[in-house]
RNA sequence: GCCCGAGUGGCGGAACUGGUAUACGCGCACGACUUAAAAUCGUGUCUCGUAAGGGAUGUGGGUUCGAUUCCCACCUCGGGCACCA
């Protein structure tokens, strides 16, 4: 028997497959095409480890399973190579980061290319070429058209040591990453791009993708969306206070100046999200520099909060505002828990009902005045409001009652609901709250002597009332009660049969309590410190109060004159570095032209970049090459390297031909994988960055929905074997997306799986590079990717990250050398579920090889059934399980769930191993789903079944031409996957007794007969009465028998 | 503090929308083949019990004929955010 040699055969398979370029995208586009992405490698200098390729496995998997489909497949790799590393790298060695880099993408194209990913090289683009990176400055240039890029000063962080400007990222517990030196603010001008302008249809949007949930929900999270209103509120400076009078910024004094105009109407702007409680308002809070602006003082509070000492602090300004909402006079501090960045840094401190606010005026002593009364609504259960029956509304009681001698409360459990509650009850006409609790008490529980304690407050709850059938609207006013003694009245015989009373202790009521409301009642009496922020019935508020407090939210914006706002959390892309290794913003800065400034000052002092405007690089000089270096050092000034070649630097105005120079600053390593899928599409055009041609056929705007020739696919007999397959239908409907949502049309790449730690940043940046272009009509869809899905990172087998530092890394290449490729696939694929984070464990990886051994021998020995032979029962059984097979990989592979399509296929083998006789016909379908896995074993045993092939009619004439991954995707036959005989679980009151088999078609009668017939259960159920029996098709019989 | 995810054998992990918990793989033990070893194949492998049967899916409750799965409270680990009004 010839022995699995992997070392030869993946060679041998991997340049016959370069060789007849059979994963490269075929431009003919008359196939339905499929785009399947993964995030493009940074190429640093570690090399690969074990943990890069589970991606591109996974979705080699899904790539492979598509073009045996019969899709045009663009699966493609690039190098995201600008960034910090090589420049690191570079200024460690001095060496050139284009050649560092050159030499790491060889190392990275080598190891992956030793894995059969079946990657379209052909495509191969670098962030880095010119002939790339062109592309990336003139969509900044549009961006800049349509002024969406601008200056701005910024604070950044800076390193005083590194004199270097540090991204977010290099920041580590708020000191450098490299030197460990605490990181300084610095103002800086820098480039920014307007993302905020998008962040209501980035928000919006993802209602028409596909991607994970958690994933909707990090850039959710991340946007930030609140809705809200902004409202304004009249200051004026308080008569008596500690400081001494000052004037309003603005009025009188002269020493502000005009710009800071907002304030100088004397009012001042909140962003609130709950103008419901307005009527709560009992002071105003501003962010430190706001204070400042109004005021012209410096209170001496940074709002730049000290991550250690979070305590609120705050200054009385002096200043008093007026709650437009009824006129009150209110205190205005400056404080340290606003932030000028969000909303408008100003909000009205409402301590009844926001922690923070509660926490900032306990400590300050300042009112605390609820207005809002909670309402709990129950959504599930049996008292889950039923939307058909009536509302009734009623005036009620809630009486928490304890005992006269010991801890323990009183409760009722009823009877006939399965409801725990406290005593409650209505308010009859002319009784008092207090009367009604009284009576209520009385009448159910019969004790009288009861001595009232306090008042818990009111709140309103909506259930079902069972027993009454209809929806109450309870407003309950609630009592606390202790017992005097233990006097009990005679209690009616229905107050009896309605509920059963219990004395409970403190432990017991919690777990008593069936509803929330209860709960809540509970804890404020246990001394519950938290307020509540929620939703109910507006009280203290003038003419709203009674009003529901989401209603309320609009009328009472309208009724003080605010404005309804959202805000977001997203703030505008800084988009300047200053640095070597990124494209060199394509901008000149001239002091004649002036298309955009950035001076204030207009005096002309020589050439001074300050008095300058810039002026956008003209598309023609496009790109603009990073010139080299001698030193990648940034300059002391914290400028970009860059700005050290005056060569380079100074350069004639494209416009009025005068002395200019170009922006040193260059863009951040976000810039180039923004817009790269894009490129792949079209990836050596060099008029466009993708022409519109490809990239509606790629995007999958003008789906082609004829199949293509038989000719083009090289195993077109394949077909005559599985089912024909329809790839178009098979894909969602496109139509429902657009009409659906009303929006643009949503479609693009396919399928992109990538890192968890990008689902935010890189997702959203181009998202919004993509929408951009969209509305300039350069792309033709609105969402770049139509489904997003992540993988788990591979852990060191101490499950540490893997990194060159902590020594751990294990390099693919000695895995590929002793194992296989094959086996590392299969393995990777295996180990665990492919969205979460797993240890490398070399123990384990022998499991797969020796699955592949397996998968071997049996091609080897067994392929040479006659098709003649009668079939055996146990050859039918491996038809049946085959299919089961084919349906599991099948949709397992659809839902990445890897591991248990491999244990599928891993059975399968060892029961084809056990088996007399196999047909060839079997083991070809076996080895075509096994394919997108171990592609290359399974293309070799593939071959060697040529001669079989060749008899059974599944090949064609010339073998050598037909590779299995072009061969069409097996279907499963239904029919042959239904058993005619299924075992059926017996259960006695839900323990497993023992099993029986019948026959598919018996009915549910038959099936119980059978069952009470049985042995084992005759044995349990003798001299007992039987409940009930529950049938569970094809599963179990439950036998429920009376104690 | 808040949000998200996860806790199942010695280990990695299975279990579809509530229906046989521990598939598949690793490891381990025994057996076959072998002069022997490796490889391979076979059998076994949650736990207590001779068995009948009982107990186990982080902990404690609940709902249900039936819960790894749903609900409530709590504990531990991993990831993200950090006063977002």
């Amino acid at each position: 028997m010839k022995e699995y040699d992997h070392k030869k055969l993946e060679k041998k398979w991997q340049s016959i497959w370069e060789k007849k370029k059979i994963y490269q995208a075929q431009n003919s586009f008359k196939k339905p095409k499929y785009y399947s992405l993964i995030e493009f490698p940074y190429p640093s200098g570690d090399g690969l480890h074990v943990g890069h390729p589970r991606p591109y496995i996974g979705m080699d998997v899904i790539s492979r399973k598509r073009r045996m489909e019969g899709f045009n497949v663009l699966y493609p790799i690039g190098w995201d190579a600008f960034g910090l590393p090589t420049e690191n790298y570079a200024i460690k060695t001095g060496k050139d980061p284009r050649v560092v880099t050159k030499e790491n993408t060889d190392t990275f194209r080598g190891q992956i290319k030793s894995l059969g990913i079946s990657f379209d090289w052909s495509r191969e683009i670098n962030t880095t070429d010119p002939k790339y990176y062109k592309w990336t400055q003139w969509i900044f240039l549009q961006f800049l058209k349509k002024g969406l890029a601008y200056k701005a000063k910024m604070t950044i962080n800076w390193c005083p040591k590194c004199k270097i400007g540090l991204a977010n990222e290099e920041v580590v517990n708020n000191s450098c990453e490299r030197c460990g030196t605490t990181v300084e603010k610095r103002k800086k001008e820098q480039w920014m791009l307007a993302i905020t302008k998008y962040a209501d249809r980035l928000d919006k949007d993802l209602d028409d993708v596909d991607y994970l949930p958690q994933i909707k929900l990090g850039q959710r999270n991340w946007i930030g969306r609140s809705e809200g209103a902004e409202i304004e509120f009249k200051i004026t400076v308080k008569q008596k206070n500690n400081f001494g009078a000052f004037a309003l910024g603005g009025k009188g004094q002269g020493t502000h100046d005009a710009q800071n105009h907002s304030f100088v109407s004397q009012s001042v702007k909140v962003f609130t999200t709950r103008p419901d409680t307005i009527f709560g308002v009992t002071f105003i809070a501003l962010a430190p520099e706001i204070a400042k602006k109004l005021t012209g003082k410096d209170f001496g509070i940074k709002s730049d909060v000290d991550r250690e000492n979070k305590q609120k602090i705050g200054v009385d300004t002096g200043l008093e505002a007026k709650n437009p909402a009824n006129g009150e006079m209110i205190p205005v501090f400056a404080v340290n828990y606003v932030s000028a960045e969000y909303g408008t840094g100003a909000i009205m401190g409402v301590p009844a009902h926001d922690e923070r606010d509660f926490e900032f005026a306990k400590k300050y002593n300042l009112p605390i005045k609820e207005v809002i009364e909670p309402v709990f609504v129950d959504t599930e259960g049996i008292d889950a409001v039923q939307k058909d029956k009536p509302m009734v509304e009623r005036e009620a009681i809630l009486a928490i009652v304890k005992h006269w001698s010991e801890d323990k409360y009183l409760g009722l459990k009823w009877k006939k609901v399965n409801w725990g509650t406290f005593i409650s009850g209505g308010v009859e006409k002319g009784q008092t709250s207090e009367q009604a609790a009284r009576a209520e008490i009385e009448e159910e529980t019969g004790y009288f002597n009861l001595k009232l304690i306090k008042t818990l407050g009111r709140y309103h709850s909506k259930f079902f009332h069972t027993p009454k059938n209809e929806n109450r609207f309870g407003h309950f006013n609630t009592f606390y009660f202790e017992l005097e003694n233990g006097k009990q009245n005679e209690i009616s015989k229905e107050e009896k049969e309605k509920h059963e009373i219990l004395w409970l202790s403190p432990k017991e009521i919690e777990k008593f309590l069936t509803t929330e409301s209860l709960r809540y009642r509970w804890n404020i009496l246990q001394g519950y410190k938290k307020i509540y922020t929620g939703r109910g019935i507006l009280v203290n508020s003038g003419k709203f109060s009674g009003m529901d407090s989401e209603k309320a939210k609009k009328e009472i914006i309208k009724f003080v004159g605010g404005k309804e706002k959202t805000t977001f959390k997203l703030r505008d892309w800084i988009f300047s570095r200053q640095r070597y290794w990124g494209e060199p913003i394509p901008v000149i800065y001239c002091e004649n032209c002036r298309v955009g400034s950035l001076a204030s000052d207009k005096r002309k002092q020589g050439f001074r970049l300050e008095n300058a405007g810039w002026i956008p690089v003209p598309e023609k000089d496009l790109p603009v090459e990073l010139p080299k270096v001698k030193n990648y050092q940034p300059t002391d000034s914290g400028e970009s390297p860059l700005a050290n070649i005056p060569k380079w630097v100074n350069v004639k105005c494209p416009q009025c031909k005068g002395k200019a120079k170009r922006e040193t600053d260059t863009m951040p390593n976000w810039a180039g994988s923004s817009w790269y899928y894009l490129r792949y599409t079209d990836d050596k055009n060099k008029k466009e960055f993708a022409s519109q041609k490809n990239l509606r056929y790629w995007l999958g705007v003008d789906p082609v929905r004829e199949r293509s020739p038989q000719g083009d696919r090289s195993t077109a007999s394949g077909r005559a074997f599985s089912n024909e397959v329809d790839p178009v239908r098979e894909r969602s409907p496109q139509g429902d997306r657009s009409t659906a949502s009303g929006r643009a049309f949503s479609n693009g790449v396919d399928w992109y799986n990538g890192g968890n730690e990008h689902t935010t940043l890189h997702l959203l940046y181009s998202r919004f590079w993509h929408k951009f272009l969209f509305d300039l009509k350069l792309v033709p869809t609105n969402e770049p990717y139509m489904k997003r899905t992540s993988h788990g990172l591979i852990l060191a087998e101490g499950g540490e990250k893997m990194s060159k530092s902590k020594g751990n890394v294990i390099n693919p290449n000695d895995i590929v050398k002793i194992y296989g490729a094959d086996t590392l696939r299969l393995y990777e694929m295996f180990m665990g579920p492919f969205d979460q984070a797993i240890a490398w464990s070399e123990e384990a990886i022998i499991g797969p090889r020796r699955f592949l051994e397996k998968v071997w021998r049996i091609g080897m020995s067994k392929c040479l059934f006659d098709k003649k032979s009668p079939m055996s029962k146990r050859h039918f059984d491996i038809t049946r399980l085959l299919h089961k097979t084919i349906k599991k990989v099948s949709e397992d592979i659809e839902e990445m769930r890897f591991n248990t399509a491999i244990s599928a296929l891993m059975i399968l083998a060892t029961e084809m191993e056990k088996a007399e006789k196999l047909t060839p016909e079997s083991y070809k379908l076996f080895l075509q789903i096994l394919a997108p896995f171990a592609p290359h074993i399974a293309e070799e045993l593939w071959q060697n079944l040529a001669p079989q092939g060749l008899a059974f009619g599944f090949l064609k004439a010339r073998p050598s031409s037909s590779s299995i991954h072009s061969s069409a995707w097996p279907k499963w036959d239904e029919n042959l996957i239904k058993d005619e005989e299924i075992k059926i679980i017996i259960q006695i009151n839900g323990k497993v007794r023992t099993e029986i088999v019948i026959q598919a078609d018996d009915k549910e009668e038959d099936v119980k007969k059978q069952a009470l017939a049985n042995e084992v259960v005759l044995r349990h159920t003798e001299g007992k009465e039987i409940k009930k029996t529950i049938y569970v098709k094809d599963r179990l019989i439950n036998i429920v028998l009376s104690n």
